[in-house]
RNA sequence: GGAGAGAUGGCUGAGCUGGUCUAAGGCGCACGAUUGGAAAUCGUGUGUGGGCUAAUACCCCACCGAGGGUUCGAAUCCCUCUCUCUCCGCCA
């Protein structure tokens, strides 16, 4: 959510920054409906503040004897036009809210001008894509002729995009999940939530999936909860209505979840595989962070991020968002992309993201920087560290071998108990 | 799921027979006095959001778990919901 107070003072500013994401978003309505607002307040508060000074001249007139039936009768006016007054502000309030809810965050001004995901902008490579002596196959394939990855069952079980792991597929997983949350809580010092998978409609309008992205979300039929499509909406509203003391900053945290996307909008892309699953593994990062050295965090974050897949050996790049590319809560994100073989690309396997302080107005994540002052927002990061099931796949394309088996990654051997798979 | 008890400021805790609540008292915290320095003591201050504003100054409004209602007026009465605790049931 946007300042109501910047929109108020630098209007063309904010609209400017808006029209970068080319979605036809704008601040005018709120503007209109702000000056409203605030006039309303003044009349109704005004009524307000002499219903007060008449209430307190009953006990008095009381004790005096005098007949209060005049007073009452000029409160009981009053309290009709207040009545009224804060229905019409209520409703002012509401459809102000919902517009605030459905604007999106403005870019930072490093995020580069640009349509889609063609025009981000690629910041380093690391690795070189493994130039093959035999035809890779795809890891759907590999998964199939290993016996280890079974989508036909699950579409029977539960549906499409959803798959059984088996054997050492299973194992696999596994892995991939302890030695992330290992590396990231030993070695880059994040400390391992595990979250509920499910919360409620509070937490996911903190972070911004709702009110807009309702459609996205599983919802349950016989609770307001909601399955978390990314462990950055539990963790995240771990501090919702919070205030924190500055010394406490950076909270760094990394979480395990299972993720579910509804993948509304997706039908018919990336259909086979694990590429894009209704339920998938992923091990989140999160970062609570003044706001001064948010950009910093940013930067450190996706190093971390991306240091998995380099002690895995596995090509990947990093890239900034363009401004069309970028999430709804986002004012600047970088995605880590792994090269795939079966793409013959790179894929999105992070995505790290600053929101500055749009979560953290939403949810109303505060800090307090000198005993004494003002609480101010904090800045709330978060990107996957990284996305397990696209991992695995890219384990099983990248080391793939002409015998049809599979090398396991050094990081991997013990938490795996063995070298390869097949 | 059933029965009961409860939710008040950073914490603790009164108020809960509606109007002197502008929410007592204590603890903590901040500043000051005292002191060679400290403790103890004494004094002063001590929340959040909104409106107004140059102002983080004054003034005004709101906030006693959340949302409704009754009333001229609600921390206080009524309803719904959420959470916590105790017991029972069920369950991993």
């Amino acid at each position: 959510m946007l300042d109501i107070k910047l929109i108020r003072s630098e209007p063309e500013a904010v609209n400017k920054a808006l029209a970068a994401r080319g979605k036809g978003h704008n601040i005018d309505e709120i503007l209109a409906l702000d000056v409203k607002r605030r006039d309303l307040i003044f009349s109704v508060e005004q009524k307000k503040s002499e219903q007060n000074s008449k209430s307190k001249l009953v006990p008095q007139w009381k004790k005096e004897g005098r007949d209060t039936a005049e007073l009452f009768a000029e409160m009981k006016k009053l309290s009709d036009e207040i009545k009224e007054g804060d229905a019409a502000l209520a409703e002012i309030d509401e459809s102000l809210t919902s517009m605030l809810l459905s604007i999106p965050n403005t870019p930072n001004p490093l995020v580069p001008i640009g349509k889609d995901d063609t025009d981000n902008l690629e910041i380093r490579k690391n690795g070189t894509p493994r130039q093959f002596d035999f035809a890779p196959l795809p890891h759907w394939e590999i998964g199939k002729a290993l016996d280890i990855l079974d989508p036909e069952t699950a579409a029977k079980v539960t549906g499409a995009r959803f798959h059984f792991y088996k054997g050492l597929g299973a194992r696999l997983e596994r892995a991939v999940i302890n030695f992330y949350l290992d590396f990231h809580s030993k070695k880059s010092g994040y400390t391992e939530i595990f979250p509920p998978f499910m919360v409620n409609r509070a937490s996911m309008t903190g972070t911004g999936q709702l009110p807009k992205f309702e459609e996205d979300a599983f919802k349950l039929a016989n609770e307001d909860y909601f399955l978390i499509p990314t462990a950055e909406v539990p963790v995240t509203n771990m501090f919702r209505d919070e205030i924190l003391s500055a010394d406490a900053l950076p909270i760094k945290y990394c979480a395990y979840s299972a993720c579910f996307r509804a993948e509304a909008g997706s039908a018919g892309r990336d259909t086979r595989g694990l590429i894009r699953q209704h339920q998938f593994n992923k091990v989140e990062l999160v970062k609570f962070a003044d706001p001064e050295t948010s950009y910093d965090e940013l930067e450190s974050l996706t190093n971390d991020a991306a240091a998995v897949l380099e002690a895995l050996g596995l090509p990947y790049r990093v890239v900034r968002l363009c401004s069309g590319d970028l999430g709804f809560s986002s004012a600047m994100t970088y995605d880590i992309e792994v090269y795939m073989p079966s793409y013959e690309r790179y894929v999105e396997i992070s995505s790290c993201s600053n929101f500055e302080d749009f979560q953290a107005r939403r949810a109303n994540i505060r800090f307090r920087r000198e005993n004494g002052d003002k609480p101010q927002f904090l800045h709330t990061l978060n990107g996957s560290g990284v996305a397990v099931g696209r991992t695995v796949a890219a384990i099983l394309e990248n080391f793939q071998n002409a015998d049809g088996s599979v090398t396991i990654p050094e990081a991997l051997i013990p938490y795996m108990g063995c070298d390869k798979i097949g």
